[in-house]
DNA sequence: TGTTATATTCAAAGCGTTTCGATTCATTTT
DNA sequence: AAAATGAATCGAAACGCTTTGAATATAACA
């Protein structure tokens, strides 16, 4: 067997509590005893059992991270890099993740992850719409959570979001700063919090800058947020005979969407018309141009709840509310000085 | 606090060692006291708690998956893949995954995976090139190990390949049913085993249909297979002045890189030239046209490395060698019929 | 009828830690 | 000088389970 506790134990000439205290710092030990039990340990290779101690310490320093099962899997992979930004960051805190998927018709009494029943996490990340039963559950057994890209109707919960309004405000703003006045708005899916931050940036941006909103320009009425959405959402808005000079698409899908339709009508992008998403999916580099669009640091967004959920894990200290975590301008070619613009 | 073994022996009126029998389905236990004890269970809701099974049994139930950084933080997203396949299948047979990366200039005595130190796993699935002191240092510890897409040089191990060979051989046969007879090959990374059993795919496909191998009509020079390489191995190949009607790149990065050439050159895919790749790479559909190619099942890789281990670890049959995951030929817009093939 | 095998249950000894209260001894304080 | 304080260490009791060997009861056998 490997070496125990009892073994460093026996080679510094001390009590095993002795040597648990020196382990985790606590009280005070003599600097002379502390060092014989130290030199013990290394001399041994002595590394304490993580299950012994989470037995004895009723602490798993285990966390889980909960995700639906309809966002992981598709192929969209971007609650699978939030997880891995959380994974990652876990390391550097001592935790583990231990990773599930609920299924989105989740019930009480059926499908509990089995982390909970075999009470092996000190807390719960939930990324993305979860259902509401297993949110009540998960409280019931008063662990903390920490929601990404979701927030529950009622209580009250950290949440990490990215910013929606902020990112797309930025892109609008790198429109207006190429000269663009007619800028359309190409979204979809309106009740999606994400969708209407974003809107809510678009607006912000023209208002900051004194530019009217022209709801003819504005076409969000597709459900979806999609290629093909993006697709025919831009047949509409051509159809009614504005002439945009620039178009924010609400996020990379429906941008790309849109291109084909503007290439299949002989507009060249980015001279005749500029183009820029949000998102900033891994596509965006083959398109032809590349696009322009707002990255969302996904990695960060799991990090970012990985380390909230630690301070209220060790430091008690619960401070609730929603993080926004920045998202960034990428400029590529989808976007240039407008026509006739000479500033 | 929650309810435990104890609880449930008093409930049911039998000793703690009884209840643990049941659960574990060991040894004969009158059905009527059984019966009582899962009545005690389902009514009480209990559930073993983890951590203590863990400590009195010696097996956490727990698997460690190592990947090299290098192959995690970048944006290819294939071994991220493949960790899900496993972490999937993992559920279904009660295994926790602990995923981590090491440093590719790993040396023993710095960076072992915390979860190795803390005797936290049951056996390890190291996906990709991993470091051989690595290799070494799990071995000491005689934990089961399963690579995937990677085979260490010494030692006899399990790993877990893609039909690499089988793919490419698929892969020119389709071109060959299309009438194509003179079929490139666009390679490069002479010295990755994938590449190579690409090769000989391609050979064996020729082979198999009475083709010769034309030496002029293979470029795989380039040390890289990206999508830069697929340009420039494209040029070196036409600038020879061979005229294929059909290329069989390595990758779909390659056979990007070499559509792009094609395009500029004026040269129409599937009608002039058709072209298949491998991997089945997301961007895939969004090329145009479509690239054909052959699909890596990533997920199933990690999902039957998983089953190997769990295998070896219940069963005790540690059968060991190779084992390859099909892959699967996927259709799309960039082969045709060959011109002037009337077959 | 006595013996042996078999089925069923249980008590107790771990598993490797943490933690709490107790003990000892050296300092301070009054 | 007695009492109180504090530092350093330790013993023992958890933590919640598994596992083994023994005990008892029952059935089968000669």
């Amino acid at each position: 067997m490997s070496v125990t506790i009892k073994d460093v134990a026996k080679k510094a000439g001390v009590s095993l509590s002795t040597v648990s205290l020196v382990i985790n710092r606590k009280s005070h030990i003599a600097p002379e005893t502390r060092k014989r039990v130290e030199d013990a340990i290394a001399e041994l290779n002595y590394y304490p059992s993580r299950t012994a101690r989470v037995l004895a310490s009723k602490k798993t320093s285990n966390l889980g991270f909960i995700l639906s099962d309809d966002h992981f899997s598709r192929a969209e992979p971007f609650y699978t890099k939030v997880f891995l930004g959380a994974e990652f960051e876990a390391r550097q805190f001592h935790y583990y993740i231990l990773l599930t998927t609920v299924p989105k018709n989740f019930r009480e009494g059926s499908h509990i992850p089995r982390f909970l029943l075999e009470r092996n996490v000190d807390g719960v990340i939930m990324a993305g719409h979860v259902p509401q039963a297993l949110v009540d559950y998960v409280q019931n057994l008063e662990l903390p959570i920490i929601f990404i890209d979701y927030s529950p109707g009622r209580g009250r919960f950290t949440s990490v979001f990215m910013d929606n309004e902020g990112g797309a405000c930025a892109a609008v703003n790198h429109l207006i700063q190429l000269g663009h006045k007619e800028i359309a708005f190409l979204g979809g899916d309106k009740s999606h919090p994400s969708m209407i931050g974003r809107f809510q940036g678009y607006q912000r941006a023209l208002q900051e800058h004194n530019l009217p909103l022209v709801p003819i320009l504005v076409e969000d009425d597709d459900p979806e947020t999609t290629l093909e959405s993006g697709y025919s959402a831009a047949e509409r808005l051509f159809k009614r005979g504005v002439q945009p000079t620039a178009i924010f698409a609400c996020n990379d899908a429906m941008a790309t969407g849109c291109m084909k339709y503007l290439k299949e009508n002989n507009l060249k992008i980015p001279e005749d018309i500029s183009i820029v998403g949000f998102d900033d999916i891994e596509q965006d580099v083959l398109l032809d141009p590349p696009l322009t669009t707002i990255r969302v640091q996904k990695e960060e967004m799991g990090a970012v709840a990985l380390r909230r959920m630690v301070e209220m894990l060790e430091k008690k200290s619960s401070l609730i509310g929603q993080v926004l975590v920045p998202v960034e301008l990428v400029v590529r070619k989808s976007t240039a000085r407008a026509a006739g613009d000479r500033s």
